[in-house]
DNA sequence: AATTTCGCTTGACATTTATCAAGCGAGAAG
DNA sequence: CTTCTCGCTTGATAAATGTCAAGCGAAATT
């Protein structure tokens, strides 16, 4: 593992006020592997051995039952997944698999369970990352509870396009398949809300697309920071 | 607050390992009070001034958005709610009000940080009780995201059949009406998704519900530990 | 006791979403 | 270069879910 990977991931808020003795224990015996995209890291039902730290790429974490599967979260660098499935000794909720070619640091969980025990820094961190875990999936939940298909992909593409910079344009920075089921539509479903978002100014040009009445959008949207805002 | 219902409070996993001192002055300038049904306790958006313990009654969270609402959870004695929220020192993202007549324990939340900078028990407890709330949310999620209305009833159904004895007859705990807020559906549609479930042995009388084909309902529901069990 | 309220149910209808089938086109593989 | 695969789109149709309206009956109110 590089030096300025590591870096990458001590400045994470979650080891970020940890002692350098606890990290570097904890790190003894991890992995630091690439991989190449639509790897499967983790399987539903599998005992949580390792927490993993997504240092570049892209990791989908999705659900599957009954033939149906549906995608849970996209979880970019840098940051960690299936946090709490270690802390608990519990079996995975979720399964990963690499959305692209990836480099994911994978640390035992018992190192992080010692960690934990002997660093009281390290726990306090711990309370605040869950807590915004948690956070994120209830927002999750209401926004499917309390919206359409359409308004979820419309207030999707204004949040993404105030992540990009916010100058009328977006990429989307996953296929359409994916966030259909991000979105939890159908990708035929996708296609025809795209359609139905055209008289607000939305233009789909492959994965581009052109934002031109946002506050069009924003009226039909009807953003909430209480589902929306990440930091909320 | 009388001394059993302390103890009940005290024995919480959350709270069992701290000292006594932190416990105590933790609970200085705590209020416990017994509320009528349908009071409102907490308002989505509002500052986390107090964590909450319903030591005894029901309490709905739910959350509101663009003229609809659905109930996120319904929480029994003795259990805590909005903890994340009083741990971020963030807004809440969800409303709560009481389901029935309710005895609530409210600790500041401002004891409650400071009680866990010096309670290192405390601070381990707490990651785990917000592990096990993300793993319920996460669940919640799931079971939307992946099955159909009468399968989530059906579920429902099965999972309080086992809470209630597994003895073929169950009880709503909770009215119909909010029944389907749980479920994600309307009344009108909770009424059809019980007349679906006739053919699977469902008979309904007012709150009462004969199951006498455990075994076909089963067939339907599919029932599925990562989803359904609340301790795996 | 009479009245009102409200939870619940049912029917008719509209909307949303999923499914099945077909076809286009870009990029990968041979 | 050709073929194949696969993501994406569109149309037709079916299924699921929501909405509106009406009515029943139990519990609460007067």
């Amino acid at each position: 593992m590089r030096s300025d990977d590591k870096s990458l991931v001590r400045n994470l808020a979650l080891f970020a006020e940890m002692t350098d003795d606890h990290f570097e224990k904890m790190l003894t015996g991890s992995f630091f592997q690439r991989f190449p995209a639509n790897i499967i890291l983790i399987e539903e039902g599998a005992p949580a051995d390792f927490l993993h730290v997504v240092v570049d790429g892209g990791v989908e974490l999705f659900a599957s039952h009954n033939g149906r599967d549906c995608t849970m979260a996209v979880v970019r660098p840098v940051s960690t997944f299936i946090l709490a499935a270690v802390l608990k000794d519990a079996p995975y909720l979720m399964s990963a698999r690499t959305a692209e070619a990836s480099h994911i640091l994978m640390i035992p969980a018992e190192n992080l369970r010692t960690a934990m025990a002997g660093d009281a820094a390290l726990a306090r961190a711990m309370v605040v990352e869950l807590a915004g875990c948690y956070r994120s999936v209830v927002k999750a939940l209401k926004n499917h509870k309390l919206r359409s298909g359409v308004e979820r992909l419309a207030n999707y593409l204004l949040r993404t396009h105030q992540v990009q910079g916010a100058n009328g344009k977006i990429t989307l920075p996953i296929e359409k398949k994916m966030l259909a089921s991000v979105l939890g539509m159908t990708p035929e479903n996708l296609s025809r809300a795209f359609a139905t978002l055209k008289p607000y100014g939305v233009k789909v040009e492959g994965a581009d697309i052109h934002l031109s009445l946002i506050d069009d959008l924003k009226i039909l949207a009807k953003p909430n920071s209480f589902i929306d805002d990440p930091r909320a």
